[in-house]
DNA sequence: ATTAATTTTCATTTATTATTGAAAATTCAG
DNA sequence: CTGAATTTTCAATAATAAATGAAAATTAAT
């Protein structure tokens, strides 16, 4: 397969892939571009690449640099900015988990704190439904923040390392 | 803090979560609805809870049933149909993970599979940067799967089970 | 300091996605 | 069967989210 065809491919599923997962179509298309690109680009090359305005371009490049998985690269004597994607697809994963967890995960753990306590008899049928789903909901999400960190630290943890490959 | 507003609290939050994930907000809400209900609701009940039209409630509702998340109820006596949420939060989670693989990932994969081998030199920088995201995306995503799967098959096994306590 | 290049902002427009509600289809009790 | 209750469908409408593009702000070379 020719590469031009390939890569207009792999950005347009990623992009896909993105929207369906409440990320923005263009976002993700940047970030596909970057990903695969042998150097960074610029503005103008990511506006022509994917036929997309300044504006559009502009606000999508600085939100993965939020995100953490882009990076403005500055080429001597070019007065044009350039980005280059993080291509560790180990980092870019655990890096996309901890900011949605930070962004939208804590927001609703912090409403569970609020919320989980009733007033009323604890044998009302759905005052237990209630309060016992929440605080599953919260023993879930704390085992699965634990294992979170435990993952994002895992690149410097010879003992999970090793023992990830057990279960592959 | 009394129930109505607990409830009505949670529903919102699980709502915006979910729209934040790609998952219509109503569904969201009406999976938050019936994950906290003491008993299996009607779709009037739904309806009136949420203020949603019928046709909405139908589709989400149905929509969850292919999720496997929330099945159908039959009443002795009563022509209506009742709907009941999957209570445990470790199952809800799995569930949800294998769906979305299935349906928004393995897509994604197949296309990988389709455009990882590009005509030409090797050494060429952006054949190399292409090629070898695309290959990482694939090797990440094996384990990914594999994770996957000793995690869904994690409640019939005492192993990871009791492994898991490690980490906790 | 001037100004040309570049980046950023944001009101307006466009595209996408979700909701409604009424008609059609289905179900089931008598 | 009949018809009332219930569920499903889907074209039309509404709500939400994203993109444009030109003006404003910033930057840096001379």
């Amino acid at each position: 397969m020719k590469l031009e065809e390939a890569k207009q491919e792999f950005i347009q599923s990623w992009g896909i892939l993105g929207s369906q997962w409440g990320i923005n179509r263009t976002m993700a298309q940047v970030h596909a571009l970057l990903m695969i690109s042998g150097k960074p680009l610029s503005t103008d090359q990511i506006m022509d690449e994917l036929s997309i305005s300044r504006g559009n371009a502009n606000m999508n490049i600085r939100e993965l640099m939020n995100w953490e998985l882009v990076e403005k690269v500055i080429v001597a004597g070019d007065r044009k900015e350039y980005f280059n994607a993080e291509k560790d697809v180990w980092k870019v994963a655990t890096r996309i988990m901890y900011q949605r967890k930070k962004k939208e995960l804590d927001p609703m753990l912090k409403v569970l704190d609020r919320i989980g306590n009733i007033d009323g008899d604890r044998r009302n049928a759905d005052i237990k439904a209630f309060t016992e789903t929440i605080h599953n909901i919260q023993t879930f999400a704390a085992q699965a923040e634990k294992t979170l960190d435990t993952v994002i630290r895992a690149e410097e943890n010879w003992f999970w390392g090793s023992f990830m490959k057990l279960f592959k």
